[in-house]
DNA sequence: CACGAAGATGAAAGCGCATACATAGAAACG
DNA sequence: CGTTTCTATGTATGCGCTTTCATCTTCGTG
């Protein structure tokens, strides 16, 4: 027989007061053991007896029990929780990494602790000590140069990193991700391969982007091309943003001669590019060609199609989850440093 | 004078065992003074003489103390934990409302613990389940369509809850969203008004979309359009469903006569309905004419320009942020529903 | 049939903090 | 000056679990 507590008062919109607490000790006394007995039944029900474990299920399904983990986490010291810092959600290279990462943890138990960090450096390290003292089992960071003090608390804290979406020789604990420099050289060297002679390259403003962009300008024209070449932009990715750069560089003569061609970091200030060269009636790419970076869905369904690069943002997910578990496992990965590389995808607009 | 640990051996990658484990306790110690007193230096300064306060905050530097927020947690019973649970981050609609909502909370101290539930309610009430055992202070669901278990779960927890994108007068909680079938009646009416006699709905597969879809079908016929409406699709929108359900209209003889229109659940499947017309070289919206749902940044962007029905994400996310924080607080929102609405974007497509 | 092993359970301690209550000294007040 | 009122601090307690360690049965075995 089960008891029930008094007839509770039905939960208003008022002040929906939360039912008396139910612990493991309410579970307990209720299936008649001691509340230890409750914690294993849960954590290791083959250290139970089948029929008590079957009391215990019975008093939690009449309860409707919910064990708290905060209480849990405290006293195993784990948390059971990921904490991950992108720089914005909105982003599908990296919300598409994430969604792999989280799906793979999740299946392990794990919960993810997701924080947007924008691509300020002081900003993030008040978000990793934020994030910090909620006793993450592990992190996940985007890209590689953080504030001083980020590395330090990272250090100080022992916790297992990742730092994703690009590469370096000194981690922090594991990285996974490919080098923005090389896929910057590999467009310049697809460009000249290709013929074109004058080049742009239009931006977004972060980091990684722009070295992308540095990279680019400074091989294409080590290969022959016309140098310098210009690079512009310094605001988030846009259609918007891309049509406008593409304008100012068309307004100034860059497409006035042959063989030229507009390099973006990313596909969605390419299709910007794209958008505003038909607006002004010019062939891609017989008048201007035109690449960008990330091959998102609508990089091959675009007319002409997107001559792109490609990350396999789910390998990348994938690989910082793996290498987090093996390391939360208390295992040495064998890489501390994975390079997932990049492909330069053909199509037509390049 | 600080006492100091003794030297610890430098974090290998080997073994990356975290330092003796600073607390309230050790941080005190240093600063001459008891746990409480740090813990009152942390959460309200002014309890604190300024001299004792700047030994605390002395010595917090020199250990890098991060208090620990999972003890806190169990001992005040505020979490400043967020649940967020929604069908998919790399969908825009979701994660464009997820940043405002995060920002918003963010600013008041709050995190989120994020999770996608995909479009399945059990998958649903089992990560529902896993994030009250973080005692979270709040949690937002998308949609209005839930278990059994997780609406009971969640009254009997008592945690304020606000459904968003979708609007129901019965809320577990809170809601903040906007009608899809008066949303798929708007798409109706407008098609009928600019004319047009002969309407396919194109779809993703998840339960608002196919709520829009019906009622479209249903209010254009009644609206005197030629009836029924064919709807099709059942996957997730992406460019590619998109063409594949127009090539499949159009292979059908749909747009054989004069007066057609695709009306598309999402703009990325509307885009794909775009691209596919356009390979075939049938006129937007001369021949067929194309709207979409969400008016997403391509939208205005696309060639012809998108018709379209705009929902505005920031709002949403940010009347839900305000919505649990006022609940948080105690009080009564002055509504427990809140309708957003959208409103029809007449651009060149239809 | 005595004895050790294995199985099932409980008692106790403590994780790191917040909260309530207590205390000591200083300032205010008539 | 005695009494009240702050101000600054400390002590004790407990949040709800996990983790030893201890206890009590129940068997298996030579």
């Amino acid at each position: 027989m089960t008891r029930r507590p008094p007839l509770q008062p039905p939960p208003t919109t008022e002040a929906r007061s939360p039912a008396r607490r139910i612990t493991m000790e309410t579970v307990g006394r209720m299936a008649g053991v001691s509340q230890v007995t409750v914690s294993r039944a849960l954590s290791d029900p083959s250290k139970v007896s089948p029929e008590t474990l079957s009391r215990i299920q019975e008093a939690i399904a009449a309860t409707g029990f919910v064990p708290n983990a905060l209480a849990g986490a405290l006293a195993s010291k784990k948390s059971m929780l990921i904490s991950a810092l992108v720089p914005s959600i909105t982003n599908i290279v990296y919300s598409g990494m994430l969604a792999t990462f989280s799906a793979e943890l999740r299946a392990r138990g794990y919960q993810i602790l997701l924080s947007e960090t924008g691509f300020d450096r002081e900003d993030e390290a008040a978000t990793v000590e934020a994030h910090l003292s909620r006793r993450p089992d592990a992190m996940l960071l985007t890209g590689v140069h953080h504030a001083d003090r980020t590395r330090r608390m990272l250090l100080g804290a022992g916790v297992p990193v990742v730092e994703v979406w690009d590469i370096t020789d000194t981690p922090i604990d594991l990285c996974v991700g490919f080098s923005h420099p090389e896929a910057g050289r590999a467009m310049a060297e697809y460009a000249r391969a290709k013929g074109y002679r004058r080049a742009a390259f239009i931006t977004a403003g972060d980091e990684r982007a722009l070295r992308r962009g540095a990279a680019f300008a400074e091989r294409f024209a080590q290969a022959g091309g016309e140098g310098p070449v210009p690079i512009r932009g310094d605001a988030p990715a846009s259609l918007a943003g891309g049509r406008a750069l593409t304008a100012a560089l068309l307004d100034e003569g860059f497409a006035d001669g042959d063989g030229a061609i507009i390099a973006a970091s990313s596909d969605v200030l390419a299709e910007g590019a794209l958008i505003e060269l038909a607006a002004r009636g010019l062939a891609v790419p017989g008048r201007v060609a035109v690449m960008g970076f990330g091959d998102q869905e609508m990089a091959a369904a675009l007319s002409p199609t997107l001559t792109t690069v490609r990350v396999n943002r789910d390998a990348l997910g994938r690989a910082a989850a793996q290498a987090l578990l093996t390391r939360i496992g208390g295992a040495a990965p064998e890489r501390q440093v994975i390079d997932v590389g990049f492909a330069l995808v053909d199509r037509e607009s390049a």
